[in-house]
DNA sequence: GTGATTTTTTAACTTATGTAAAAAGATAAG
DNA sequence: CTTATCTTTTTACATAAGTTAAAAAATCAC
């Protein structure tokens, strides 16, 4: 819970009674290999930030599965449009392994954002630096081919690539786990 | 000038000293077709609002270039990671047209959000729709082949495409002048 | 209107990817 | 240990994309 707590002060520095005020609101949970944080369909409720372990975002075209990114220990995320709007989503959020996280609710976030300006700010850079993220995503999109996004990856995620399948690491680059296959073989 | 307020207002309702504050903070400038609002290298300073014309934010990768995405009327954007951290820009924005815009600067933008709680719900709301763009235009790549891109882009840009060139769209695609010709051919 | 420039298409060739199916390897459960 | 399941690699084939170059079409400037 502290953990949550130090990582949003990083974003932006919060007052001490934000700090205090945070605290009361923030819920730790545990969830098994395999379960969801986020069912699609369902409305995400929640900011999570992952204490312990590995979780996947991903959405389904016709039974195949495409994943959006991974999050792990102290990344701090939601699911952008569906938190933002309080609308269903279509993406869905599913442990990779058994995973500790913290969440704050939506509704818990507006009260705070009321009471505390730095608390407003903490939330626009947080969907900032997602917005970043994701314009780095397509930035690599276009600019690599797979066995240079293949290789971008290994580097830049050398310690997540021990802890995700091969299949799930084809699914994140847009190609076939038969192409990384290949891709892998190639050098 | 009125419309990048109603348009503001529209994110999230402004109350009316935020709309007069806003007012006072506004510049409206012209540019001519093939120059740019903002080089690449340099920091953004501002949040754009296209009153009239076209736009492209766009990279380059060894002098091939690739768009992020165009900006018309009625748009509001900026660069998030230059802007939000006001760092220098990896991508750059040029007129594809003659164009009228409305400016707010990163200074401005500040004092207005310590003064108004409604600016800084404003700021959250334009970051989390420009998120919500991008993780819609990553879903696409992922799940799409470049003949299905190519479909969705006429579809839902169908008034757009007068407006720009086939190799322009390529580009946005992420596939090659040639290939986007033979996609076209083939149906 | 004519020449110059830009945009778009076509052609030929090479390489990479998707698909489907099977084999090999690794992991987990009993 | 052994079977069952999941993960990864390999094979074979068809299709699509990248590259380079050239031609055709459209647009712009004088």
């Amino acid at each position: 819970m502290e953990n949550f707590i130090v990582h949003c002060n990083r974003l932006t520095g919060l007052t001490e009674s934000a700090k205090v005020d945070l605290r009361t609101k923030l819920t730790t949970k545990h969830i098994a290999k395999g379960h969801y944080l986020l069912q699609d369909g369902n409305t995400c409720k929640y900011l999570f930030f992952i204490n312990q372990g590995l979780a996947k975002t991903f959405f389904f075209k016709e039974d195949k599965e495409f994943i959006m990114r991974f999050f792990t220990e102290s990344n701090l995320f939601t699911v952008v449009d569906s938190f933002g709007n309080q609308q269903p989503s279509g993406y869905a959020v599913v442990a990779l392994e058994d995973t500790s996280y913290t969440t704050l609710s939506y509704d818990d976030l507006q009260t705070l954002c009321q009471r505390h300006h730095c608390m407003e700010t903490f939330f626009s850079k947080l969907l900032a630096k997602a917005a970043t993220h994701m314009m780095q995503r397509i930035t690599e999109m276009l600019e690599d081919n797979p066995a240079e996004r293949y290789a971008r990856f290994v580097t830049n995620n050398q310690a997540l690539l021990q802890r995700i399948t091969l299949g799930d690491l084809a699914s994140y680059l847009g190609i076939t786990q038969v192409s990384l296959s290949r891709i892998r073989a190639r050098k």
